[in-house]
RNA sequence: GCAGCCAUAGCUCAGCUGGAUAGAGCGCUUCCCUGCGAAGGAAGAGGUCGGACGUUCAAAUCGUCCUGGCUGCACCA
């Protein structure tokens, strides 16, 4: 169906063709910059130079003969070269609720159903390390990306990648062993138990994990020898030695069961999860496959693909010590996926901008292996402190879980100072709400090609463009309605009475918006536009709460505002839901 | 050296398929709770849209060049 503002910028558009003959654009019906001029514009530049007019006089002619009989449309005004348009407060309003209400939670999904699928390989997290504020950008903007493109009726599968094999896993497992004397060639099975027996229950995690992996790096930094120990570890790995097997599947399934927990807490959805240690063998056997064809090449004893040509350097497929790399895994998962799902229409790769000019290699070397399924890397800038970057060798990496905890102790404060009288269950409850809202809302509404520069104590802030914000902006208009079913207990429904009031007319204009924002978020992949819609959106509805009585105005007119009150809440709450963050009833 | 991204108010950012006086939030200065919840609202100060040139009736927006910052560019992922 039509959607009201799809209407209103038909509807103009053709009825200012009426007025002269000439074919107008819904798209060049736009919104005037401020209210007070009108609800939407159209300026006469183009038709002006195509006439051979005064823009101004031309829009003074639109302006006089646009009829307005049986159009939303109220008031036309010519200023300067553009034509205003003002609608009509009840018609605007009406028109909006009835949308929301006919199409309820598909209010602003797509009409056609598309039905492609679309692969989306995000959450790339590697066992043995610990999960960072990095990595939390990366899945809180591939879950939106899954909640906006399935609302627009692509068939989305969710995909993590999980680096469990490969240099870093064989520096932390070699760290380990090598500091109980246990070398690459030593080590036995019962010397692993024994090893793993002496790490505590608190310690089998990837961030204990990570700690080990990062004195393994400086440890190499200060004596290149050691390198060969790590190269034969990872050898013996490969080869699947089963001492080696054994501590590392025992260690990673800490990592992994990190993951499960907090993929859970940030309703990370993940359809297919992909290991590494699942493709390398396959990405070997490619590797000298390409060597065979003259795809590749051996140079310095390792094995490259040249791309000069493609101005792409050299892309290193395998290590000249035998060993899998990055690139070799990726070659095979990229068959792997398109194996496991044929029919896939887009195949989208959420990876942090470091690994953009590595990624056009990936793809350049997939095509001339032959593969021909299309590919999208989709870029986001990395996450940064004040102080510079986030590594383990300065050792100032900012966990996800220190984060997340920090955020509910802070919403926990502000819940107490409000509410001393509620249930220690509520106040728990409500604080993971409120603070996963911040966190979420706080990445997601800067543009994912800007760097975040993370700041704890602008994090920590629930006031103005926060998500905090937006949840209470709902939160009001649920009370309302609260207090309102406590008297009448009716459903809400349109009655004959007249909206009359400029600020809920504002209001409906920007609920009005939400499908055309949801549309172009999904075509830009850009989360950002739903969290600025959002805020917007809190924005105009805290305006009308302070401006629109409702539970205090006449029998009529409170039975039509709350309906347009449930509406509001409504369509906020579906949008916040899109990034994620869910809305409390009371805070 | 080559490539990519970024540069808008003190700070963090919107706006960018060209159009009407450049917008928010934070911070700062004043106000507003016996009122549908003050995690809110009102008002104010604060800008050569990094610079130059070009395209155009019209440039924060497009193009070229320059400057500054960040990030990549073979055995890390």
């Amino acid at each position: 169906m039509q959607t009201a503002w799809q209407h209103w910028t038909y509807d103009i558009a053709r009825r200012v063709s009426a007025t002269l003959g000439i074919h107008v654009e819904s798209s060049e019906i736009v919104a005037p910059p401020d209210p007070t001029l009108g609800d939407f514009a159209f300026g006469c530049f183009r038709l002006a130079k195509e006439g051979q007019k005064n823009p101004i006089v031309l829009a003074q002619e639109i302006a006089k003969a646009f009829e307005k009989q049986g159009s939303d449309i109220t008031q036309v005004t010519a200023t300067g070269p553009y034509v205003n348009f003002t609608l009509a407060t009840d018609a605007a309003i009406r028109r909006v609720i009835e949308d929301v209400e006919e199409m309820g939670e598909e209010y602003g999904s797509s009409e056609i159903k598309s039905d492609q699928t679309v692969l989306l390989e995000y959450a790339q997290v590697n066992t043995h390390k610990e999960i960072h504020i990095g990595h939390l950008r990366n899945v809180i903007l591939g879950v939106s990306l899954i909640n906006v493109l399935k609302h627009r009726g692509s068939r989305v599968i969710a995909m993590s990648y999980h680096g469990d094999v490969g240099a870093h896993v064989a520096k932390c497992l070699w760290k380990l062993a090598y500091s109980l004397q246990l070398t690459a060639n030593s080590i036995t099975v019962e010397a692993v138990t024994g090893l793993l027996e002496k790490i505590s229950d608190g310690d089998r995690t990837g961030e204990y994990l990570g700690r080990v992996y990062a004195d393994a790096t400086r440890a190499l930094s200060e004596d290149e020898s050691l390198k060969d120990q790590v190269s034969s570890v990872q050898q013996k790995l490969e080869a699947h030695d089963p001492a080696w097997e054994k501590l590392w599947q025992e260690t990673r399934q800490w990592s992994l069961d990190e993951m499960k927990v907090i993929f859970y807490e940030l309703d990370a959805v993940i359809d297919r999860q992909y290991l590494e240690s699942e493709v390398y063998e396959r990405g070997l056997r490619i590797a000298d496959d390409l060597l065979k064809k003259g795809v590749a090449k051996i140079s310095e004893g390792a094995m490259v693909v040249d791309l000069e040509e493609k101005k792409l350097g050299m892309f290193l497929i395998r290590k000249s010590d035998g060993t899998s790399l990055y690139a070799t895994k990726d070659l095979a998962l990229a068959e792997l996926k398109a194996e496991e799902y044929p029919s896939y229409a887009r195949s989208l790769h959420l990876v942090d901008t470091r690994q953009a000019f590595y990624f056009g290699q990936l793809f350049e070397t997939l095509r001339r292996m032959g593969f021909d399924k299309p590919l999208e890397y989709v870029g986001y800038e990395l996450v940064t402190l004040k102080d510079g970057a986030m590594s383990s060798r300065k050792g100032n990496i900012v966990t996800y879980a220190d984060f997340r905890d920090a955020v509910i102790d802070y919403a926990k404060q502000e819940i107490l100072s409000r509410h001393a009288d509620w249930s220690e269950q509520k106040v728990e409850d409500v604080a993971w709400d409120i603070a996963m809202a911040g966190i979420k809302f706080g990445m997601l509404k800067q543009d994912s090609d800007k760097i975040y520069t993370f700041d704890l104590e602008q994090a920590l802030s629930f006031d103005g463009a926060t998500g905090p914000y937006c949840q209470y902006a709902a939160t009001r208009l649920g009370s309302i309605l609260k207090k309102a079913s406590q008297v009448t207990g009716n459903r809400l429904q349109v009655t004959s009475t007249t909206f009359d009031h400029l600020t809920e007319k504002q209001l409906a204009i920007v609920l009005a918006k939400f499908p055309r924002v949801i549309e172009e978020a999904a075509e830009k992949l850009k989360p950002s536009l739903v969290a600025n819609w959002c805020f917007e959106t809190a924005q105009a509805i805290n305006a009308f709460y302070r401006d629109v009585p409702v539970l205090e105005s006449t029998a009529e007119m409170r039975e039509a505002r709350l309906n347009f009150v449930a509406v509001a809440r409504q369509t906020l709450t579906q949008g916040l839901s899109f990034l994620g963050i869910s809305v409390p009833e009371e805070m």
